[in-house]
RNA sequence: UCCCCGGUAGCUCAGCGGUAGAGUAGGUGGCUGUUAACCACUUGGUCGUAGGUUCGAAUCCUACCCGGGGAGCCA
């Protein structure tokens, strides 16, 4: 017998197959039992006759509880009435395990039951098609990076002393009477890795100890950082906007079925083409002066701000040049204006903040070395990283893209928390 | 750390001083193809915890716990 699955079924119209998956659905008559099967690639309905399974099998079928595991041997049919278009005549169902009552309904639940029921809430329609999105943009983005010539390099998780303090890291043991921290940022690896191969990627998980309860903030989430050598801050903003203008085009190309059930308004996603809208973070702040906005030059932009600038776009927006007081040591100032860094943020439009952030390195040994001093880190912990600028030193640049703020932002939903199969946050790490 | 909102049936919620409710899930029966199926009946509760006010508290007060949203924070 074929064993199939749910989104081949138009592949074998009229012929007789098996579909193995859980019950997700029923609804019954006196004759009929409909039986929605779910198998993780999609869901069908399959018909189930009482004069096909007689007096004693006919009952036992309807009364299966949800999410119950069978197999289903049936032919398939094309049949408009059907949500899909196809069905399944079924011919036998074998119950593999019969479920206990199972805790999720088709109804709504709160975010606290779901997060704990993580574990089953992974099953329901949204969060499957979450998923092949989160999947998708993986994919298109490893995709995009290895056709342009740049080398997956991973970056530890494991880090030594902390650059600055240590409220926002995770501290763990490390072996005798040493202390390590969960990475925040692969990027200073990067910036090796591009020394030695040219163009790089790193994509992987970072830790922030930040006590943040927002829907934009997990402690534990995917980071993509691509570096390059012999870039400026013109490429670094290039290159972000040719990977989110392939991530959306390969997202609207290849899930736009998932776009649906996740009640995404596809047509904002359909507006995006490059290029880009550019403006200085000093033309931003204009812009935000000249609403009834409060906001003075110099300080970083807050969730309202980045909503009030980016909602005047409907494309991602590319705000470059901040203050170099709230950007990192290692961002190089700006040559025209000494007052801002060459960093740039990308902010996601309809409010969904800040998506990218990166920028144009320090090259220059001494530059960095009084920049490090400035900051009063420690200049031990950096030695490795100055001896970048010692042998070999080129301009670069690159940036981080959080994945799960991407994906928040394609679907259209509330909260990042629903972007990655098991979140960790604040005061939650079960399941 | 701060501000706002909430905690009542497995789940989603109503009730806001006078005997604990609905929808849904579960159970039973019915139904000519249903689409969050529908119809009838039905099981199910230390009203977050501990004190207090009151003749009487799910309801008012205090403290604590838990959750949600936001601020700060997010090189």
């Amino acid at each position: 017998m074929t064993v199939t699955t749910i989104e081949r079924l138009a592949d074998h119209v009229g012929q007789t197959v098996t579909l193995r998956g859980w019950l997700y659905n029923r609804r019954s008559s006196k004759k009929l039992h409909f039986l929605q099967l779910r198998d993780g690639t999609g869901i069908v309905q399959c018909i189930a006759t009482l004069e096909h399974f007689g007096e004693e099998r006919f009952p036992e079928i309807g009364g299966l509880p949800y999410e119950s595991a069978v197999t289903i041997t049936g032919e398939v049919r094309a049949d408009a009435r059907a949500p899909g278009g196809f069905e399944m005549d079924a011919d036998k169902v074998d119950v593999v395990s019969v479920s206990e009552e199972y805790p999720i309904s088709h109804k709504e639940h709160g975010p606290d039951f779901l997060l704990s029921n993580r574990h089953l809430w992974l099953r329901s329609r949204k969060q499957v098609a979450l998923m092949k999105l989160r999947d998708e943009v993986i994919r298109t983005i490893r995709n995009f990076f290895h056709e342009r010539g740049f080398l997956n390099v991973d970056a530890p998780i494991f880090t030594p002393n902390a650059c600055e303090g240590t409220t926002n890291l995770f501290e763990v043991d490390y072996f005798d009477e040493e202390k390590a921290y969960l990475t925040q940022s692969g990027q200073l690896y990067m910036e090796a890795a591009a020394m030695a191969f040219g163009k790089v990627y790193c994509f992987g998980p970072t830790f922030r100890a930040e006590k943040s309860k927002t829907r934009r903030h997990l402690t534990e989430f995917w980071m993509c950082e691509p570096e390059m050598a012999y870039a400026n801050l013109d490429d670094v903003m290039d290159l972000t906007e040719d990977l989110l203008q392939t991530i959306v085009e390969a997202v609207l190309a290849n899930r736009r079925a998932d776009l649906e059930i996740l009640e995404r308004d596809i047509s904002a996603l359909e507006k995006i083409q490059k290029p880009y809208p550019r403006i200085t973070y000093t033309e931003a702040v204009e812009k935000l002066k000249s609403t009834d906005h409060k906001f003075e030059w110099g300080g970083d932009f807050g969730a309202p701000d980045e909503t009030a600038i980016s909602s005047e776009y409907d494309r991602p927006v590319l705000v470059h040049r901040y203050p170099q007081e709230v950007k990192a040591f290692y961002m190089r100032r700006d040559p025209e204006d000494d007052r801002c860094a060459l960093g740039v943020d990308v902010l996601a439009p309809e409010g969904y903040g800040e998506i990218i952030g990166g920028g144009e390195r320090e090259s220059d040994l001494e530059v960095l070395r009084s920049r490090i001093a400035e900051h009063k880190l420690p200049e031990e912990a950096f030695k490795w990283y100055l001896d970048l600028r010692r042998f070999g030193t080129v301009p670069h640049g690159g940036f981080g893209l959080g994945l799960e703020r991407t994906v928040c932002w394609l679907a259209g939903i509330e909260h990042v928390r629903e972007c990655i199969p098991f979140p960790r946050m604040l005061h939650r790490i079960y399941p």
